[in-house]
Formats: structure tokens, sequence, C-alpha cells
DNA sequence: CCGCAGGTAG
């Protein structure tokens, strides 16, 4: 008998199948009663991962022990059936077994993968019957787990409460509970108390926790805890270094970040995804995606979470043509259709201002959601087309999808980029009137730009006062509108209300100097100008680029150094030239230098986005494809113009993104309507 | 037998 016993042990052991089929046919034939080895038996098929086999014994047992009840409990969650696991449970009861420790651990996991919480509640209640509540830390855990899942952290925590024997684990599922809630603070807590009873915290504990500091910008924490991981020789766990480049991440220290992940040995997909999402949140999108290459050649397979996150940097850079080739790397690994990934998408060829392939990967969705309706409803706000954005609306409201703040934030910029003023004030005011919808400042902003459109400034300026934190940006919008219409005395009025809420805020200040440079008052200028160097506010310089056969090409304003200025001065004046016998005037009040007239015109001339278009043309003289331009700053309104007769007399297509908004010129006209 | 690390629309 002890031979049969040790030789399935060992054959369990080993995992050898051979051995234990063998010796099962041999307990058979010898006549052995069953009932003795039964549960070793199928505790050893469940090893060697044979559980239907398990079964069909589990079956023909006559009295069940517990222990074997357990085995096949948890052999079926740890498989995923967790059916099949609630239904052993249901039948062990009915059976008149009482569950353990074990079984409970077990079932908890199961109602909670199954989204039953009824079920899972009815179990707690026979778990605190029974004793196990309070006294077993991994029955405790996994019903602390079960409620965090089920987003019943204040169950969870009462549960936490109630154990007398605290250990690593159960802390750990409180903290990774209260973590996924986006309650760090409660979590950095909850870690604190742990280490204040000299419980050592584990790697399960340090990832999470460590997340949590990131989530808090706690840097002092995360140090000390870096410090920890480092202490508890658990550096070289891949959670704890994911977890390391995240927090380092999270806390804008990306430098920090990729020294972690230079110094790692082995990297998962979850930290190659982890160290591109930091850079792309800290705005190094370009090595983002050389990032992404190095992961591509060595060979880790990319999924949802990274496809969309490095999508958005190719879309704040507009890297159409990268984004395209990710497009066709998302659908070969068949992650199209996650609903992230396709959101990502839309945005990305909303932000490269091609709102066809935006609408078919929109129209290509299986789920439409309030995220997905955002994201092409915002693709179209952007790109100026109003009324499609209105039609998506109303399609919204149709399938009965309700429409939070975003929707609207989207809704009144299409409204706004497409000049339908009326249309705007009315969605303004059923927002007001609909009291689901939270009114933040960005719908403030996006109304007053419109009311300014309308040149209607005392109701802008009106409700500005109603906003409680109005921001530098909300004034800027008020005095941009001003300039639009050339009101100086307007702007003039606005200017001291709006330095008193923002007296520090770079961009105002330099737009006030703009203002007053479009109206020859250089003696204000100099005067903001002097202003500016004391407050020693940094102007970020106009830049204009465009993307040609993957490479992008960068200009500044009279920038020269390009290897092909000498083409693309030629290809320039010419441009020039000819759009003059169209009608082009070169408008010097442009130019915000107290220059001469002449020395006006050249320096109009050399624009940075000026630069671009004649490069992109020259380049692309040969093809009728669209050309894509992108400044930092707002289009100047000379450039603007003179965009509109070149797409006239080239007949080419030109898109041009600014800071604020897409102008897409076709035949002399801009979707812009020369508001912008 | 419990617990861990990535991403949304502005």
């Amino acid at each position: 008998m002890n031979v049969y016993t040790s030789l399935i042990a060992q054959s369990a052991h080993k995992k050898s199948l051979t051995t234990l089929k063998a010796v099962h046919t041999h307990i058979i034939k010898s006549g052995f009663l069953f009932s003795f080895f039964g549960h070793k038996l199928i505790d050893a098929y469940i090893k060697c991962g044979i559980v239907a086999e398990a079964c069909k014994l589990f079956d023909e047992l006559p009295n069940r022990h517990i222990v074997t009840w357990n085995s096949m409990i948890s052999s079926h969650v740890r498989r995923g059936k967790t059916n099949e696991a609630i239904e052993l449970y249901k039948n062990m009861l009915f059976d008149g077994v009482l569950p353990d420790a074990y079984t409970f651990s077990a079932i908890f996991k199961a109602f909670t993968e199954l989204g039953v919480l009824r079920h899972g509640q009815k179990a707690h209640g026979l778990a605190v019957v029974l004793g196990f509540e309070v006294s077993d830390g991994f029955v405790a855990s996994s019903i602390v787990d079960m409620y965090a899942k089920f987003d019943k952290m204040e169950d969870a925590r009462l549960v936490f409460d109630r154990v007398l024997d605290k250990d690593v684990v159960l802390f750990t599922a409180l903290i990774v509970g209260y973590n996924q809630h986006d309650l760090d603070g409660e979590a950095l807590e909850v870690f604190e108390d742990m280490v204040g009873r000299r419980i050592k915290p584990n790697e399960y504990t340090l990832a999470s926790i460590l997340v949590s500091c990131g989530n808090l910008g706690d840097l002092i924490n995360g140090k000390l805890i870096h410090g920890v991981v480092v202490k508890s020789g658990l550096e070289s766990v891949v959670a704890s270094q994911t977890s390391l480049l995240t927090m380092y991440s999270k806390c804008s220290l990306v430098e920090d970040s990729i020294k972690v992940f230079n110094q790692l040995n082995y990297a998962s997909h979850v930290t190659w995804t982890s160290f591109i999402v930091g850079l792309v949140q800290n705005g190094r999108e370009e090595v983002a995606v050389s990032v992404f290459r190095e992961m591509i050649r060595c060979s880790v397979i990319p999924n949802h979470f990274t496809l969309s996150s490095i999508l958005h940097a190719c879309s704040s850079l507009a890297m159409l043509e990268v984004g395209e080739q990710i497009h066709a790397v998302t659908m070969k690994l068949g992650v199209d259709g996650n609903k992230y990934a396709d959101a990502a998408l839309i945005h990305l060829y909303g932000k490269c201002g091609n709102v066809e392939k935006a609408r078919s990967v929109f129209n290509l969705l299986t789920e439409l959601d309030v995220v997905s309706f955002n994201s092409m409803i915002y693709a179209y706000a952007q790109n100026g087309f109003g009324h499609e954005a209105l039609r998506l609306f109303e399609r919204m409201k149709i399938l009965g999808l309700a429409p939070n703040g975003v929707t609207f934030i989207s809704i009144l910029l299409a409204c706004n980029n497409a000049g339908l003023v009326e249309e705007g004030c009315q969605i303004f005011a059923f927002i007001r009137n609909n009291h689901n919808i939270e009114l933040t400042r960005d719908h403030f902003t996006c109304m007053i730009d419109l009311l300014g459109r309308a040149r209607r400034f005392e109701e802008a300026a009106m409700l500005i006062e109603e906003v409680k934190n109005p921001d530098a940006i909300l004034w800027r919008t008020l005095l941009n509108a001003c300039k639009i219409h050339g009101e100086i005395e307007m702007a003039e009025k606005f200017m001291a209300k709006m330095l008193d809420h923002a007296p520090r805020d770079g961009g105002t200040h330099i737009l006030l100097t703009n203002i007053y440079a479009s109206s020859g008052k250089w003696d204000n200028v100099i005067e903001m100008k002097s202003t500016i160097r004391d407050l020693k506010l940094k102007k970020s310089p106009a830049m204009s680029w465009v993307d040609i056969d993957r490479e992008v090409h960068t200009f500044m304003a009279g920038d020269l150094s390009h290897p092909r200025a000498h083409e693309i001065l030629e290809m320039l004046h010419e441009l020039i030239e000819k759009v003059k016998t169209l009608g082009y005037n070169p408008d010097t009040k442009f130019v915000l230098q107290n220059l001469e007239e002449e020395k006006k015109i050249s320096s109009l001339y050399y624009h940075s986005e000026k630069l671009a278009i004649a490069f992109a043309l020259w380049k692309t003289c040969s093809r009728s494809t669209t050309i894509r331009i992108f400044k930092n700053l707002r289009v100047c309104g000379d450039c603007h113009n003179w965009i509109k007769f070149v797409s006239l007399l080239t007949g080419r297509d030109i898109i041009a993104r600014d800071a604020k908004r897409f102008h897409h010129f076709k035949g002399g006209i801009c979707s812009c309507k020369d508001y912008w």
C-alpha cells in the first residue's frame, strides 16, 4: 500500500502521466480499495494537468473528503472554470460538507471573477458564522480582495479592521484595492500602518504602493520605498522595476525612469509599455517612438496598452505616416476593436487633419460608447467640420447615449471653429439647464471664444465673471477676440482686469504686446517688452514643421539653415511673385517689430510657415497629395492669406495645424472662414 | 490555496 502512495506522490511531483496511469491501472487490477487511494490519485491527476480524469474519479469517489473537494474547486478556479468551481461548491454544501479556509479562499475568487457579488456576500456570511473571517488571514485577504474588486472599498475596510492577526497579504490586498480606486492617500496610510507594525512589505506590496506614490506625485515616499525595494533584495523583480519606472515618470522625473530602464536585465512587455507610457506622458514622444521600435526589434509583442500610448505619441507630433504604420500593426495584431486603441486612432487622424480616416475608423467600431463619440466629435471639431459634429451629436442622442462634459466641450469647439454662433449659444443654454453636466472652465473658454467671434464682448466679459477661478487662458481668449476684430480700446479695457488675475502669465503679456504692435503703438510695445524681461517670461519661438516621407523638417522664422535653403528660397520667391498677380498683398500689420516698411515685408516673407510650405511644395512638386504643415503658435494673418492664394495657385490642398486649430485650405478658401 | 506592474476623449 505504501508503495502505491509513494509512487503516486512521485508521479505527481515529476508530472509524469505515464507512471501515474500505470499505477492507477495497477491499483484497479489489484482490487485495492479505491476510496483509500482515490483522493491521492485525483490530486496527482490535477498536478499533472489532467483535470478531466480527476473529475471522473471524483464523481466515482464514495466518501469525498474536504481536502479533495478543495483540490477540485481550486483547480477549476485556477483554470478559469469558474462556473464549474461554484457548481462543486454548491454540491459540497448539499452533501453536508462544511467549507474550510481553503474552500473559502478559492470560492471568493470564483465569485469575484464571475461578478456575482450576492453569492460572494452569502459565502462571506457563512465564513463569519464558521469563524474564518477574523481568524484566517487567507480567507480575510480573499474577502477583502473580493470587495475591492466589486468597488466596495468600505466593506473591504470593515473586514480588514476585524481581522485579529493581520499579515502582509491582507495589508497588500487592501493597499492594492485603494490603489486601484484612486485612493492613493489611503493606500499610503495603510502602508505606513503596516510598516509601523513591523510587517515587512513584499514585492506585491511594493509594486502597488510605488504606483500610489506616483499618482500622488509623492517623490519623497517614492524614493524612500525605492530604498526599501533595494534593501529587500527585490530590485530584480520585474513588477518592482515596472512600478519604479512608473513612479518616477509620474513624478515627472523622466530621466530617473530612463535610468531604471537602462539598468534592467530583463523587461517584460508590461515594463516596455510602462516605460513608453511614461515617456509619452512627459512629452518625450520621439524617444517613445524609438523605444517602441526597439521593443519590436527585441521581439516583444505590443498590446493595446502599448499601441494606444504610442499612437498618442504620434498624434502629439502629428507623425501621420508613423501613425499609419502603427495602425497597420494594430490590425495585424488584432488589437483594433479595443476601445482605447480605436479612440487613439481616431485621435491620431483627427490631430493629423485626416478627418476621412478618422471617420473610417469610427465607422468600423462595433461598440459605440461615449468616449468613441467624443473622440470623433472632437476630430470634427478641431478640423472645423461643425455640421458633421452636430450630426454625430444627434446620432448619439438617438442611440440613447448620454453626453458628458467632454462631449459638450467638443460640440462647443465645433460650433466655434465652424462659426456656428447661434447653435453654440443654444447648446450652452442647454448645458446650463441640464444639471447632469458640470460646467467647467473649458466650457466657458469655448463660449467666450464663440461670443468674441460674434463681437459680443460684453456678454463674454460677463461670462468670465461667472467663473469661480478664471485663468489666464480665459482672459487671453477674450483679448484675442478683441485683437481679431481690431478692438484695441476694448482690449485695453479688459487688460487691467486680466493682469489682476494673472500678473505673471507669459502668454498674456505676449498677446498684449502683439495687440499693441498690430496697432502700431510702439511705445507700449517697448514698455511691455521690458516688463516681460523683468518678469523673466520666456516666449517660445515660432516654429513650423512638415513631415515628408517620414522625415520631419523644422523651420524657424528667417532661419535658412536647412540644407536645401537655396531651393526653398527660390520656390518661395516664385510663389510670392505668382500669388501677387492673383491679388496677394503683404500685410505688414502682422510684423510685430518696429522696422522700416521694406524690412517688415522681408521679415514677413520668411515666416516659418511660409518656409515650410515652400519646402513641401518644392519637395513634392510631382505629386498632387495634400500638404500638411504644423505650427507651434497660431498661424499669422499674412501667412493665412498667402496660403489661401497658394492653394488657389497650385491647386494643392494645404492643411495647417496651429496651436489652436486646423486650417484646411482649398481653392483659395480656408475652413476657418478667416476667424481663428 | 490570498495579494503585484501599462492606456482613454479636453
